[in-house]
DNA sequence: CCCTGATTCGC
DNA sequence: GCGAATCAGG
């Protein structure tokens, strides 16, 4: 394979995405992990923000800026106590893939793992993950995405996390904050 | 052990 | 230019 200039878009477009160098390649075909980020780097494109952000102190060009929706410390101080986020994400994505609604059935919300008392900081994490989540469908989800559901499952706004998991967990390194709860802090009621 | 990106260097 | 091997880290 090499890299003609439809891949190289589809590299620029999942990179600028956030998508990992191995998923690039997975989607790519035929190239290794390797092979993208050798790419990306010959390409210029470099840092982004993932797991391992090395902060340079060596002053580096620029040419493709991205877009990036930083958020201040508390944009939208949601107060939820249990449910993960039943909020309405009408957020504004430079590519962000329609999907098409999935699970039309009117149900009540299926027991959703949660906790009536979370530590506001594991709440807090969760909330920022999110913002980051790959969003992925019931079908797309692996041995390996965060299995962590976001949303109503009657709506559009329903999907699931897809960040890559805690080793032999279901879920993101955030979502197993608020999902394993070591029920101490609502065990000791003394009553 | 799973994963991530970064760098090197023979091709 | 390419990317496997390697390095460095979470």
């Amino acid at each position: 394979m090499s890299w003609t200039d439809e891949r190289v878009e589809l590299l620029k477009k999942m990179w600028g995405e956030g998508q990992s160098a191995s998923q690039i390649a997975k989607e790519l075909g035929g190239v290794t992990r390797n092979a993208v980020i050798g790419k990306v780097h010959r390409l210029g494109l470099s840092n982004r923000a993932t797991g391992a952000a090395p902060a340079k102190s060596e002053p580096k060009e620029k040419p493709a800026p991205a877009p990036k929706a930083e958020a201040k410390p508390k944009p939208a101080p949601k107060t939820e106590p249990a449910r993960p986020a039943p909020a309405p994400t009408a957020e504004a994505k430079p590519a962000a893939p329609a999907r098409r609604q999935i699970i039309p059935a009117g149900q009540p919300l299926p027991p959703q793992p949660s906790a009536n008392e979370i530590s506001p900081e594991a709440l807090a994490k969760v909330n920022e993950i999110e913002k980051k989540a790959k969003k992925l469908t019931l079908m797309e989800l692996t041995e390996k995405t965060c299995k962590w559901p976001v949303g109503d499952p009657a709506t559009e706004d329903f999907w699931f996390c897809g960040l890559p998991v805690e080793p032999g967990k279901p879920y993101c390194e955030a979502h197993v904050g608020v999902a394993f709860q070591p029920m101490s802090s609502r065990r000791d009621r003394r009553r």
